[in-house]
DNA sequence: TGAGCCATGTAAACGGTTACATGATTCC
DNA sequence: GGAATCATGTAACCGTTTACATGGCTCA
């Protein structure tokens, strides 16, 4: 029985008390989004995978009309997630951010806009930051009654994303005061690639 | 004439001065792997695809019996690079790193595994800093020749790196002065989702 | 002479997102 | 009455990875 890490994201997730589908994905939301965000489109499938292989239960829990499934993980899942949790992970982390591409190659533009693009990068950072510290109270709350990482990944977050943010705020000074180069940069004449 | 980020990452790597596909691979992985990842299977497409805008002019540059195409970036490619650059980022960034998502669902180990997942997450942090700081000097070369943010960029991964790295060590370090709960974690009776 | 690098591509599979489709309940 | 939320799914598309296929050049 193998499994993506979307597998244990909705595993993980009902472990800590999400029942249905569309629970999942508002916990998700809420905790994980800028971790492993994922989609209802992702869930729902996911989680016939899931009882596929013995690993959840599903059960009824409509009312009235409204249908709703409500999942629970079995002995099986359980030993899944513990397993996965122990496993030396091989997949290296993606860390893909088109904030640091563009950085990368910022040297096509000219000084001011160099500053420009610098401060627009670190303005998504503080938006980002700010989403999370909103969460950092339900982290405490969860702690409270033994579940201590959710409020450790929280605070991950939030730290990370100010260290971006100092890291930032440091460039943007080092590129007032030095300006080494006087204007825009041209396309290198040759040279082998960096 | 669209384009995804990595259409940006070819085109940019060519204006750097990589004139083959090959050779914007081997660019990427030496600078890029971390926060923008490539492989063969997608430069190549992509070449063509940019050519069929007008981004890029391919000649042929063949040594002998050897094949090789040689790109050159256009003028418009040149403008297409630039608007890229200045463009406000409505991607946000995709962060999914495995590693966080396990210490998320951490409870549901006993407290000696819990520290071995995060000496585990941290060692993978430091190989990952040791390959970086070897492109250091790179970078370094670079910024000489007034092409400054590749070493930038370098210096933000090592920082960053070491930042987690601090940061797992005072995580280490509370997990092992504060052990709240006695023993593994078992599910949460219940309760909404966090 | 063989290992390793240079060099180019295609095909299939995979994970994930977006769009589509439908409808009930709750609260203002 | 209407907006927001709860609730479940499917279909199509897209970007990326892995595997496959081929061959030349260089250096120990």
């Amino acid at each position: 029985v193998k499994g993506t890490p979307s597998s244990y994201l909705v595993l993980g997730m009902l472990r800590l008390g999400a029942r249905s589908g569309y629970a999942i994905k508002k916990a998700t939301d809420i905790s994980m989004r800028f971790f492993w965000p994922t989609s209802l489109a992702q869930v729902y499938p996911e989680l016939s995978r899931l009882e596929d292989d013995g690993l959840v239960t599903r059960h009824d829990d409509s009312h009235g009309a409204r249908t709703r499934s409500a999942y629970e993980v079995t002995a099986d899942g359980e030993a899944a997630l513990l397993e996965w949790l122990r496993s030396s992970e091989e997949a290296p982390s993606r860390f893909r951010d088109e904030g640091v591409l563009r950085l990368y190659f910022a040297d096509a533009l000219p000084l001011d806009e160099q500053l420009q693009l610098v401060r627009r990068l670190r303005r998504r950072i503080v938006d980002s930051e700010a989403e999370l510290q909103e969460i950092l109270p339900l982290g405490d709350a969860l702690a409270e009654a033994g579940t201590r990482f959710p409020g450790i990944v929280a605070r991950f977050g939030v730290d990370a994303f100010a260290f971006v943010q100092d890291w930032l705020d440091q460039l943007e000074a080092e590129l007032e005061e030095g300006p080494t180069p006087p204007s825009a940069q041209p396309p290198p004449a040759a040279g082998p690639p960096p």
